[in-house]
DNA sequence: CAGTGTGAACCTTTTCACAGCA
DNA sequence: TGCTGTGAAAAGGTTCACACTG
């Protein structure tokens, strides 16, 4: 059978989960895992695990599993992440601090090559073994640094700004963690995480629960938050 | 026609993004809103906005939009924001001081209520305007200061331990920013932010550009990311 | 015989398109 | 006339269940 070159969105949005997963399983050195242990640990159900993964081939041994060392490698390989990724982090609050520091990028391939702040008193500040540099030279540093996203944590109002001025450098994908939309010419990929957003969503299941309380109410249970 | 009470997850999830885009606007001092312009502001497309916002009842007016003052209320009634929500932020690495300082929580009826870390050198130590507590002390502090949500933000092998001392705390609803699945009982709610996990999504889609360039290989062009 | 790979059924979400109302 | 609200159609995603294989 012709494997289809298009990997389901949905997909896409799990293979990282499934490859934490994986790496952790190495460490724990298991040679070999089937998609119900996978699952159980990627927390999701089986069935999905064998789906997902027969989108990317048939890596799997019947009455056996996953070999993991060869699934985590075609999950890179699906993912790009054989190559290690540059990236550059606009706004250097606490947000961008704590992702500059943060440990999870670069045991996934994605270096912090540069960090830019438009305050001009910022610039030549020391974070981690990176200096403050001046939005400004962000052209310069792209192209230097080979930079392919842009990570933006700047306050709100500051955000478009930023993504135009990241995009004119030349970056390609953006990641927004600014409270607000922005938008960007086509060909460019934006991804945005607002940690509130997600806060609002359990505090509507949390607001639910507690409406459990008078079940009477109604002839069915409210339902819980479903399951990710 | 009754109104199923039920709202589908996937309209959940956006009516945070509608309720930003409206606080906007109302500050801009729009007094009402066609779904057209709602859609373009929150990045989605206007049918969607109509159909999502259908499952709150029937706020719009025919032939004008929306009200803006009066569907911020009604998003924020159904999302549970009229009050406020006490949380508590468990580890007080970069992130954890990065999220304890971040203004979009309050903004939106967040209240940082509380920091632990199992570090006793920490504890005492002051961020913002709150003193690091120790782990232990969850449960008294869960209880006095009504705390309803709890968010992780240690390393991953801390994670689980931290999961179960809010879980016995009677923490309901866990934000996880550790990069490893954790495991809850039923009734409590888990949502997980990987920030690792939306780069690689990224690297992907970066990746399959990168493809396009040998676009002679196949017929069908390499589709873009799909937009949110 | 344990566990993959996968059609088929099912469910959710998105999009379309237009009737109906202010 | 302009824009909402919504059935109906289409697309996308999940789950089931089992044939098949190492």
């Amino acid at each position: 059978m012709v494997r289809d070159r298009s990997i389901p969105e949905a997909t896409v949005t799990r293979l990282p989960v499934y490859l934490r997963a994986l790496v952790d399983l190495a460490e724990a050195s298991a040679g070999t895992v089937s998609s119900d242990e996978l699952a159980e640990a990627a927390g999701v159900n089986s069935a999905k695990v064998r789906k997902d993964l027969s989108h990317l081939g048939s890596y799997g041994t019947r009455g056996v599993g996953y070999d993991v060392a060869y699934l985590i490698h075609q999950i890179r390989r699906e993912l790009g992440l054989t190559q290690d990724w540059a990236i550059v982090i606009a706004g250097i609050g606490n947000l961008g601090q704590a992702l500059a520091n943060y440990d999870g990028f670069a045991e996934r391939g994605f270096r912090v090559a540069a960090l830019v702040d438009a305050d001009v008193a910022r610039v030549g500040e020391r974070v981690g073994d990176l200096e403050i540099r001046h939005v400004e030279d962000l052209p310069a540093l792209v192209e230097e640094l080979d930079v392919a996203i842009g990570v933006i944590a700047t306050p709100a109002n500051a955000a478009q700004v930023v993504a135009d001025q990241l995009v004119e450098a030349g970056v390609r994908s953006v990641l927004n963690f600014a409270p607000v939309m922005i938008t960007v010419p086509p060909g460019v990929s934006v991804r945005k995480v607002d940690l509130a957003v997600e806060l609002q969503i359990l505090a509507f299941y949390e607001q639910r629960k507690a409406t459990l309380a008078d079940v009477k109410r109604r002839g069915r249970a409210v339902a819980d938050m479903p399951a990710r």
